[in-house]
DNA sequence: CTAATGACCATTA
DNA sequence: ATAATGGCCATTA
């Protein structure tokens, strides 16, 4: 575990159920604003079962990767709480900021 | 050391 | 509205 992927754990950690949050506001959260790509490479190598890697999504509302397929993801979000309306969550509703 | 790889982002056309 | 583009960054080979 790098200390990179730990902070990336421990904000992700921190989403509360039924909201979401970005990728972008994930790095942001950590002190590293510009690496949402780095991000999700983390999450995709960890498959982090203790932590709701779930809520997080594109910022353009999409849902993004899930390294277990996001049909799986998206039912877990709505399973939440999460509304998707074609393929999108409205992230003014469903953000939170870390 | 360099180069390649993504669960990305913002801008532009 | 969509598509392409260039940038970004931690990790790994």
């Amino acid at each position: 575990m790098t200390s990179f992927e730990e902070k990336v754990c421990a904000a992700i950690g921190k989403i509360p159920r039924g909201k979401v949050a970005t990728y972008a506001a994930i790095a942001r959260a950590i002190g590293r604003p510009r690496a949402a790509r780095a991000v999700g490479n983390a999450l995709n190598k960890n498959l982090f079962k203790s932590v709701p890697c779930h809520r997080v999504v594109l910022s353009t509302g999409r849902l993004g990767g899930y390294a277990r397929g996001t049909a799986v993801k998206a039912k877990r979000l709505r399973g939440e709480g999460v509304l998707i309306r074609n393929g999108r969550i409205n992230l003014n509703k469903f953000g939170f900021k870390v």
